[in-house]
DNA sequence: ATCGGACATCTTGTATACAAGAAAGCGCTT
DNA sequence: AAGCGCTTTCTTGTATACAAGATGTCCGAT
């Protein structure tokens, strides 16, 4: 990748450049382009933005706030490699949080949250099975419509910035086979479970979704050691 | 405040100085000395904290990062004066994190765990129910305690972030009259469920302790327009 | 007296230079 | 060959200077 590429990456509108920088970074490790354990050397990253290393470190101290990178004073950044602990403590996080929508939107339905969810199921039942990526977005679009049926805007953003962290992990949870299926039927429960207005068992069934459990759990750890390899 | 004492502030070990800067001015938010409306003036700060623009520029980035500040480009940074509909958001949010972290501390009581919630309960009775600032920091050891027997670092983390952010609102809630006793009371209940592996009711019982409803409702908005003047 | 435009001032955003600490490399001794 | 100490190089942390945008002030026209 090189600098015109960079550039290229944060285009768009009279933004901070600091702001592009940490806009391009994040998705960059989002998406795994940057890989765990890399290491983010300013001169290299200023090089490739067209900047200078000012913005960079801005954006650096953004992204470690945000706790998607480790600054280790003097000695540089880095993008971590969680441990599986840890990643399982965020699941299990996740699946805290979207239980919490789940019983607060199965309370709070409006009309056009009841729309926009049943649609955003229709839309995840008429992805092609063999496509776990158009499904993945699909899937995420539905979660996004709980999320803001809620009605509280700061569990909303904390639930969307977690499932943002979480999207590599995610991904690859929707190749394990006939996850997409397992998947699609837990979400028809619980989009019953929303529209009948029966909050706890929207929230057991969010939680349930969500949670890394049972068989899928040595499922999961394998599929996380493939990943790191 | 001058210049001297902002360097009293962030004394204290080879820290970088734009940690130290960020620390003290979390500090100086979440006690309330730095203003809900405040303009943070870098030029002025440097100043105050005996540094260059750049790191309290830095420390900046990270406030923002961490929701604390907004930073308007182009026209500063300033501490958000959230509106009560935010406020409450938050609140829920709380009662929402904290019952997650009783319902697993429920069902993962360690021997420490039974003994560190033990002894906090103990503390916050023994505390003088007139004296709300000692109270305040037992009764937060008690939430803390809770969090830690969640054995859920990712969990533990995000609800102690949100408890410093809530910080003088949690204050001022103890304030009110008869608060302090029926905290104690509610306290005492969910040590119970808790030490009894009850989950359910612990998150229940959680929940509705940290959520502001009922007849608080209104007190606590009181409170929130005379802190506002 | 009010409004609009021009200019000055202030503050923020970024680039560049310097200082400081960490890591790597090299040579010598055991 | 391994270990240690010294020097060099690299990278980060901070200070300073310059550029850009926002805000405030002043003056002239109506």
């Amino acid at each position: 990748m090189d600098a015109k590429q960079g550039q290229t990456e944060m285009a768009g509108g009279a933004r901070r450049r600091s702001e592009a920088i940490r806009e391009a970074l994040e998705d960059g490790i989002i998406t795994g382009a940057i890989s765990p354990g890399a290491h983010l050397d300013e001169t290299e990253l200023a090089e490739r933005y067209g900047a200078s290393r000012t913005p960079v470190r801005e954006a650096l101290q953004q992204l470690a706030a945000a706790g998607l990178i480790e600054i280790r004073p003097r000695r540089g950044a880095i993008v971590p490699q969680p441990d599986p602990h840890a990643i399982l403590d965020m699941f299990e996080t996740m699946a805290e949080l979207e239980a919490s929508c789940a019983r607060l939107a199965a309370r709070r339905l409006t009309a056009e949250d009841r729309a926009a969810i049943t649609e955003a199921h229709a839309r995840c039942s008429t992805a092609d099975a063999l496509d776990p990526d158009t499904y993945y977005h699909r899937n995420e679009d539905f979660h996004l419509a709980i999320y803001r049926a809620s009605h509280n805007r700061f569990l909303e953003e904390q639930a969307t910035a977690l499932l943002r962290r979480l999207r590599p992990y995610r991904r690859l949870q929707l190749r394990l086979p006939n996850r997409i299926a397992s998947s699609l039927t837990e979400h028809d429960a619980l989009k019953d479970a929303l529209l009948a207005n029966d909050a706890e068992r929207a929230a057991t069934l969010a939680r349930d979704h969500v949670q890394v459990q049972g068989s899928g759990f040595g499922d999961f750890m394998a599929l996380l050691r493939a990943a790191a390899r």
